[in-house]
Order: structure tokens, then sequence, then C-alpha cells
DNA sequence: GACCTGCTGCGGACTG
């Protein structure tokens, strides 16, 4: 055995030997000397199953058993963002520490409250807790933070990639910096992660003072082979014979996947229920044992309790119908292939999925990719005729064989994770000057891009008799308002992320129907709903309700025109895809019948001066080549110039009004930096949890940080009409 | 044209 596990405590080496490891894997070992040689932090990447939970706790465990600390408190403390991962990890850690006395406590929301009672009576060995619970820790016992944790040599972090830009994210780096401030001391950081796109700001996550000091160890590998299909498939109308596109891609799934363990993406829940039906049904009528099941969060947890089991343990062969459920979590062990129906969202999560398959020695990494695209006729809306869908997928899937995904966010403002941490410190110690406050959260906390005056801004909305959340006392503090009190003390305050509500829309006096909004909408845009075109004509964020009105304007492409966060990189590739000549090789016959229609139609648009071109009389298109965050601001900003606008990946519809300007001439003063009110016409902007107790100002401010990108008008327009 | 994640303390009924 290497030099590394000589480093290991006896009981730990004991473990490995038992479990006939003949070496500690490459990372293990790896990390093992950085944790035992000296106090720096680290970021473990691996792919899942790739061993980065022993190399963490392996070093950590023998540390804390051959040097016990005095001090009372939990040893490691471990933060994940899934119960299920928690309650997993818990079980392997007891198998590792058996002969020794480390307790290991699991702590969540269906953890009993004995097993809670216990350990904080007596705070010893391992805390593996949820973000949730551990605000709940600093809410509920303020006082007690330093006899928990006065112990604690490290955090680790787990699937520190799917928290790094996000609410959660935010919130955990505020919790940490707050421990280190309780405890007067910096606490050893242990981020581990996927493989991430950008080191650099992993490691500025992680130990945002000193991200250079930061340690990392990745994973070799990769090497597995990869096998790429895509399937083209047209869906065709009601009078047509033969097989839907749904059926023949339930037909392929059938013949393909039988036998073997497999996991489809299927996009949303009603796609998944409707594969799941039709392959149940194929399964039935040929006389064979159910092997097809559907996986999503509306599913009862025994449901997917099953299917995991189902999965892991290999005895009968099990597709996974599944949506981003079984993207992220636990092990289900090694698939055979990945399937994707429909583009993906993001090139990150398309590598998170195919990382699932492919991962025993010898055996290919297999995705089966599935486009499928509208019928054209006469009147086919150009998104459908550009075929944008499946040009996305190929976009992502080049990306994807070079190595590339997206890197996280650019910092925003995060004011909504501002305002709960506001009310959470105030609760944690009963009250606080706001200076204090203000060093705590954005000085040493994570939100550093707000400054005093939007700080005092903050406390002021959050101040109003109306809102009372806070209060000041005669003497400065900052306390609890009223509705601070009320909202702080009930426990679905822990959460920092919003449950989606979904909006009613009311066309008419008559509803619609509802659908989650997460994106700026605002009057004058056109939605999709039910495949109908419709113009937004008002916005009621506070009541989650959009008044809409039949639109006249043109033909509806089959999918709605609501892009997500689609990446400015990825929107790139798809223009060189439509403006290139290369035909990858997985592409089937269909799938490059459909390729060649879209770079013919695209030829036929007629871009002028590029990147313009005209419909009809009053209706034109932008190729706009960016993302959506600057997509959308043009969108917003023509918006304001009177002119009613549909977005689309890298496209944005545009028709005029009878007292509109020429298109040409709003980009123009555009170009030429005339401001423009983009929230003239008032777009929705409560995404956030917090949102509805900030005033519209904020509001605007937060939604400029974080999903608009007003700087970068004049450019966009300055390339949009050919000038330099 | 999406999807996912999380949650305390207390009172009262019941059991051994």
């Amino acid at each position: 055995m290497s030099a590394a596990f000589d480093k290991l405590a006896r009981p730990i080496q004991k473990w490995t030997r038992q479990q006939g490891w003949k070496e500690l894997r490459d990372i293990q070992a790896r990390a093992t000397h950085v944790l035992m040689d000296g106090n720096r932090d680290l970021i473990v990447a691996a792919s899942t199953a790739g061993g980065k939970t022993e190399a963490a706790f392996l070093p950590l465990l023998s540390q804390v058993l051959d040097e016990p600390c005095e001090d009372s408190g939990f040893d490691v403390l471990y933060v994940a963002p899934l119960k299920a991962l928690i309650t997993d990890q818990a079980r392997r850690l007891e198998e590792i520490c058996r002969d020794t006395d480390l307790p290991i406590t699991p702590w969540h929301g269906d953890v009993s409250s004995s097993v809670k009672a216990k350990a904080t009576k007596r705070p010893r060995g391992v805390l593996l807790i949820t973000p949730e619970s551990l605000e709940a820790l600093f809410i509920r016992r303020g006082l007690e933070i330093p006899r928990l944790f006065g112990a604690t040599r490290a955090v680790i972090l787990d699937e520190l990639h799917s928290v790094l830009d996000s609410e959660r994210g935010i919130q955990m780096r505020s919790l940490l910096t707050r421990l280190e401030i309780a405890l007067k001391r910096p606490i050893r950081r242990v981020g581990l992660s996927a493989t991430l796109g950008d080191m650099e700001l992993a490691k500025a996550y992680l130990r945002p003072d000193s991200p250079s000091e930061v340690e990392q160890v990745i994973a070799e590998g990769g090497s597995a082979e990869l096998q790429l299909q895509l399937h083209g498939y047209v869906a065709g109308d009601k009078d047509d014979e033969g097989p839907s596109a749904t059926d023949a891609i339930a037909q392929h799934l059938f013949e393909n996947l039988r036998g073997s363990d497999n996991l489809v993406f299927g996009g949303a829940r009603q796609a998944v229920e409707i594969y799941s039906d039709r392959l149940r049904a194929l399964c039935e009528k040929e006389h064979l044992p159910q092997e097809f099941y559907p996986h999503h969060a509306s599913l009862s947890r025994e449901h997917r309790d099953f299917v995991e089991r189902r999965l892991k343990d290999g005895t009968a062969p099990t597709t996974a119908i599944c949506t981003s459920t079984l993207e992220l979590g636990i092990d289900i062990g090694d698939v055979t292939c990945v399937g994707q129906i429909g583009a993906p969202f993001s090139v990150a999560s398309l590598r998170q999925r195919l990382g699932r398959s492919g991962r025993r020695p010898g055996k290919p990494a297999i995705l089966r990719q599935y486009a499928v695209e509208a019928k054209l006729t006469p009147t086919s809306n150009f998104s459908d005729r550009l075929r944008l869908g499946m040009v996305r997928a190929i976009a992502m899937i080049e990306l994807l064989l070079e190595g590339w995904c997206e890197p996280p966010q650019r910092e925003a403002l995060h004011l909504s994770t501002l305002v709960h941490q506001i009310l959470s410190v105030i609760a944690e110690r009963g009250g606080i000057r706001a200076q204090q406050l203000y060093g705590i959260l954005c000085q040493i906390g994570p939100f550093r891009q707000v400054d005093t005056q939007l700080f005092l801004d903050v406390l002021r909305a959050l101040g109003q008799p109306e809102v009372a959340l806070i209060e000041q006392a005669s003497d400065g503090l900052l306390l609890l308002g009223a509705n601070g009190e009320k909202l702080v003390e009930h426990y679905s305050f822990y959460a920092v992320f919003q449950t989606p509500e979904e909006y009613r829309l009311i066309s008419g006096g008559k509803e619609l129907g509802t659908l989650p909004i997460d994106n700026m909408i605002a009057p004058g845009m056109l939605l999709i709903f039910s495949g109908r075109r419709w113009l937004v004509q008002e916005v009621l964020a506070r009541d989650r309700v959009i008044l809409v009105a039949p639109a006249k304007a043109g033909v509806p492409p089959i999918f709605g025109g609501d892009p997500g966060n689609i990446h400015d990189r990825v929107i790139q590739r798809m223009f060189d895809v439509l403006e290139g000549q290369k035909r990858p090789i997985y592409l089937d016959a269909t799938a490059l019948e459909l390729l060649d229609e879209a770079r013919s139609n695209y030829g036929q648009l007629l871009f002028d001066p590029g990147t313009i071109a005209q419909l009809s009389d009053n209706a034109a298109v932008i190729a706009t080549k960016t993302g959506s965050v600057r997509t959308t601001t043009l969108a917003l900003a023509l918006r304001a110039s009177g002119f009613t606008v549909q977005t689309h990946d890298g496209f944005l519809e545009v028709f005029g009004k009878d007292e509109s300007p020429e298109l040409i001439d709003a980009l123009s003063a555009l170009a030429d930096g005339k401001e423009v009110d983009l929230f003239a016409h008032s777009p929705n902007l409560l995404f956030e949890k917090f949102h509805p107790h900030l005033t519209e100002e904020l509001l605007q401010k937060d939604a400029l940080s974080a999903h608009l990108d007003a700087s970068g008008l004049a450019e966009l327009t300055h390339a949009i009409l050919g000038r330099d």
C-alpha cells in the first residue's frame, strides 16, 4: 500500500482492507496528502461514484481519530443539498466508523427529533446536514453555535457544482461566513464536485478572499469511448397515416433499450408520463415483463425509491423515463445508455446526464438524442423552418465533444437572498447594528456587489410600516418587526428558494389556465399557450395574473417562444451550424434532411444588412446571435419603442405598429446610445422568494444584475446593424 | 420552452 495509505488512522486502514481495496484511488491518495499535510482548502472534482466522498472523509476522519479535539462540538460538518444524499452518506460513514466511537449524525427534516436532541446534548463526530437545517440551527439556537461547532475542523460541501450560482449556494456561503464569525476562526473548506467548467470560479466561490490558496484534485479520465446518435422525427398531422413521432420514438426506445438499465430524459413531466405509458403498452402487447418506469417529482417517494432500487441492484433490466430528478443525487449505478428527448437546456446538464453511462472499464458511454420537428406548411413559423430545436441539440453536442460547459453566472446582487439573510442574522442575535450587519453580509459574506447605499435602501424597504419585516429600536439596534417575527417563526422560512407559483392566464375575463413563469414577461410580448399565440396586455405580478388577448400576427412555432437561460456560446454555435456545411456523422437520415432544410431556409431568409430579414410588411426577424440575457434585453428595449416582440433562441420576431418607428431607425437610436426605459411597460420582476417585500426600484436593480444586460445593448445593436 | 431542491417546535393522544 502507498504512502497515502500509511497516513490514515488504524481503524480507517482496517476498513479499507476489508473493502478488498488493493490501493487508494488516485484522487483519494492525492486528497489524503493535501488534507493531512497542511491546512489548505480543497476542491475534489470527479464524476458520480468516482470515490470523492472517501477522498475527503478518510483523511479527515483519520485526523479526528489520531488527534482528537478537546473543545466541544462536531468534528466534521458535511453539507449536502439533498436529503437522500445525506441518508446515503450517513450509512456509508457508519460502516467506515463502525470500529470507532465516532458518532455519525444525519440531520434533515425527516430525521427524528430524538436523534437531533441526542446529538446536540453531546455534539461529536460527523454532522451531515442540509443548508436549510443549518439555517434553522442559526435561527433557533444562535447562542449555541460555538458549543455545537467549537471542535469543527473542516466543512465538506457536496455537489458544489449544483449550487455554485444559485440562491442556495449564496445562502450556504453566507452561513459559512457566519459560522466562522461565531467561532472567531476560519474553518477549512472542502468542496466535492462534478467536473467543472471553470475551476478558478469554483475556487473563488469556495474561498472568496484567497482563491489562489485553494488546492485542487481532479480525477484523470473521461477516457471512456462516446457513442452518439441523433435521431430526427417530423411530428405528423392528425390525418397522416403511419405512427406519430411520439409512437416512433417509443418504438425505437423499446427496441433498443429493452434488456438493460437506461435513463431517458423526457424534458417535462407530461412527456415523461406519455412515453412511459406507450412503453408500458408495448411491453404488455409483447407479453413481456414491465421494465420502463416514470420518475419525476410529482410521483410518490415510494414509487421513486422503487425505481431507484431497481436501477441500483441490477437484478432486473430497468429503464427510467425521467426529468432532472435523476440527474443529481444518489448513486444509481452504471447505465448502458442515456436518452435525451428534445434539446437539453445546458451543456453542463447534458454532460452530467451522460456521466451516468459508460462508467465501467471498457464500456462506452452512449447518448441517444431524439429531436422532434414540426411538419412544415406554407404558413409555418420561421423558427420551425429553421429547425431550431434540432440545431440547438447539435450545437450542444458539439460543445460537449469539445469539453466545454457553461461557467457559473456572473455575480448578481441576489437581493431576495439578502433579505433572507438580514432577517436570519437579526433572529440569530436578537438584534444588531446596521453597520455590523453590513460587515457580516456584504464585506465578509457573499453579498459583495451590494454597496452601503443599496444596503440602506434594502433596510429602508424592509422597515416600511406596511412591510414591517424589521424595525429600529431607539438605541439604533435593528430588530425583527411584527411581520418579520411571523415570517421567521414559521418553518417555511428556512428555504431560500421559491416554490414555483403558477400565473393565471386570463383573456376577456375567461381563464385559459395556469402557466409557471420564470422569465421576463412584459405587455407587448407574445407568448404561446395551448397551441395558440397570445399578446400580453398586462402583468399583475402581485396577484399572479397575466391578462392576454388573442394575437393576430403570424403562426406560432410548435413550441413556445420563451427561451430559458441559454448561454451566448451555445447560440453562437447554433449560427455556426446554420451557416456551415459540415454534416455531423452522428445524424440519422431524417436528421440530415432536417439540417439541410434548416440551412436552405436560413439562406432564403435574405438577412439584410446581415442580421435583419423582412418577413412581411410589418413583420421582421432579427438574428441577435447571442444568448437569452442580451436577447431579452433587446426585446424589452424594442418593446419600449413601440414594437410587439417574440423571443426565440438567438432571434427576435418583431411586429410593427402603425405609430412605431421603422425598425432600423429604432435600432440605430439604440446603437447611438439612446436611453430607453426597459421597464416602461412593467414586466414581471417577481422571480424569487423574498422579492415581494422589495420596492419596484430595488426589483429593477436586481433584474438588471441577473437577467438583463443594459450596458451591452449598444454593442449588440451595433453588431446587428453591421457597424464596426 | 423545464426541472429540481427544503422545513421546527409543540401539544395531544396513545402505549408499555
